[in-house]
DNA sequence: CACTTTGATGTTAGCGCTATTAAAAAACGC
DNA sequence: GCGTTTTTTAATAGCGCTAACATCAAAGTG
């Protein structure tokens, strides 16, 4: 960094300054230093950022096991932010039991960090956010299915994509259509679940709904899609809550030697990985998931710089991402009757 | 840290070295360290640490997008050891194209790491690995099939626990086995062919076998079974070379009505997520991903410490890290023949 | 018993960066 | 032109930790 000062004539400070974005700087001598920096190939060390920013600049992210494509790419959103705004990310494990939880916040806490990320399941977590709370440290809630009151929160609206997908799904003439649910404990589910049934009670002209209980899971959906399937009248269509539980039904319906999407049309949701490793590629949202984890990152490093929790002042950030639908091979027209 | 030393009525290098464990402390003292350390709830500082220790301590962990159950596997690992012993991740994503790999590996460097990480697939790019000796860093290929006069390897023997699940599909009385192959760009593809090959020809009563080329893709096992499955005279057992083709193997069986394990027994391997995820749950071979990553980072930290590039002194470290057949309900005795 | 050797601990000086404060330069009013 | 404000830059003091060296007591050694 001296190095680059000396080069480009100007302090070291200048050079931080410039490094940070921080205005007060004349526009010639930032890009001086700027030009100084390609040159040299001059880097900033992470480390001694954190250490001087004295502990600002370092982020927790919380994860448990979900779908491991989702982990991924919860991981690659924060770490791609963190690179570039020089934050530390600190990354806890813990299960799904409150004191695993509990003690992975402490450890979080004990390591002086900002803010914690809370990508679901533990978005939902009421115990991990008061605990948050309770040390000061600014809480993010990636894909939890509503605002909350008492934690800053990142998420899609999980309700209109729902509805959206039923819609598409009402077009193409499918008057029987099957939906899996999600985990009973995710917020989330519950939103998808709403999407769908508003929509449908909207059809005109009027479709009729199945509903069955999944969990996130591909074999609750390969299950749901059993019961379903073996219904008197089985739907033509199933919309499962996510991939992995669309990757299910696929599974059951080749299973029974139904064509898809000639057959049965399967949606899904989240856009993973699996929705374009399966056969044939999934039609389902397209969730965000990187970038919904960049604004959580976001909002902490802008929240703990600027000194307020703004979810303690009754004003907690609530950042909606857009979402798409993504149509690929496994929906069609429904069969003809019979 | 100098808290802890006050109450522990003792320097605080002291305290430093109680807690890197070095050698040259009183047992008495330490304890007394440790207590005092438990009490104050102190933990150190992974920023100053790394910023003290002048880089080392700093790793690279260079990354694509395998399939996505295996990089999170790796990410717990390499975190998980990284947390034990007080390093800092670096984490960097590229592609598959050689441009952007070197580009990583030099965002990595200059990011002044001491070592990388190169789990699969960039543990064969014969690139990454000179690239990475020309500056001077420790490179650690994890989950290559073959040991590398050229840097560390960790890895798992990928040949014989080949033979061993194929030894257990003959020993149920398979007689005609099919074989999903891996994406050729690998050199674990070749062991596990080479160990399911071997397996094969010694076997008596003799065996048959089929072979389709597959790319660890779900798509390409689905592909590669409907292939095998259209043969005249089909196979009565399919082993994948690894999970998600299993998957893949599996749809494709259900999907001409073929029951599992009833009809066709299928294997995969490396016992990644979707393994538990299908149903039936799938036989496979445990691979210790976790470990495995670990145990490079481990490697790194070493030879960092040490001050020596053993690759360089024509000694790499080649660590082998023992497997394990997990026998589910995907895999049972070869039907009668008709 | 003086004199090295060894082992356990303390002292000091940074690691690379940023916050803070002080200083200089530029812009402005009268 | 001279004070006065406003920008822009420089200097300095750490952030929390560890490497390297200094110290000091205990243990050998002839």
């Amino acid at each position: 960094m001296e190095e680059v000062a000396r080069h480009a004539g100007v302090s070291v400070m200048t050079v931080s300054r410039v490094m940070n974005n921080v205005v007060g700087v004349k526009t010639s001598t930032r890009d001086v230093v700027m030009r100084s920096v390609k040159e040299l190939g001059y880097s900033p060390n992470a480390a001694a950022r954190s250490l001087a920013r004295h502990g600002s600049g370092r982020v927790g992210l919380l994860y448990s096991n979900p779908s491991a494509g989702y982990l991924s790419e919860i991981l690659v959103g924060a770490l791609d932010e963190a690179q570039r705004s020089g934050a530390l990310l600190v990354i806890e494990k813990c299960d799904l039991s409150l004191e695993s939880e509990k003690a992975a916040i402490d450890r979080l806490v004990s390591g002086g960090v900002a803010g914690v990320i809370l990508p679901a399941p533990h978005a939902d977590s009421q115990a991990a956010i008061a605990e948050l709370h309770e040390h000061g440290v600014i809480a993010v809630a990636v894909g939890t299915g509503r605002m909350r009151p008492d934690a800053n929160v990142v998420r899609m609206d999980d309700f209109a994509a729902s509805a959206e997908m039923t819609r598409y799904l009402l077009d193409l003439g499918h008057r029987r259509i099957g939906f899996v649910k999600g985990a009973v404990n995710q917020t989330v589910s519950m939103q998808r679940l709403l999407g769908f049934e508003t929509e449908i009670r909207r059809a005109d002209p009027p479709a009729t709904m199945l509903v069955e209980q999944g969990n996130f899971t591909y074999r609750s959906g390969f299950q749901a899609a059993e019961r379903m399937l073996s219904d008197r009248e089985p739907p033509t269509a199933v919309f499962a809550s996510n991939d992995d539980m669309a990757a299910g039904v696929m599974a059951a319906a080749h299973r029974r030697g139904l064509d898809v999407p000639g057959d049965l049309s399967v949606t899904g949701f989240d856009d993973t990985h699996i929705a374009t490793a399966v056969w044939p590629e999934l039609t389902t949202v397209r969730q965000p998931v990187a970038r919904m984890a960049e604004s959580a990152l976001r909002i902490v490093l802008d929240e703990s710089r600027s000194g307020r929790d703004r979810a303690k002042d009754g004003a907690p950030v609530d950042r909606l991402l857009p979402h798409e639908l993504v149509l690929r091979a496994s929906s069609g027209s429904a069969p003809a009757r019979k």
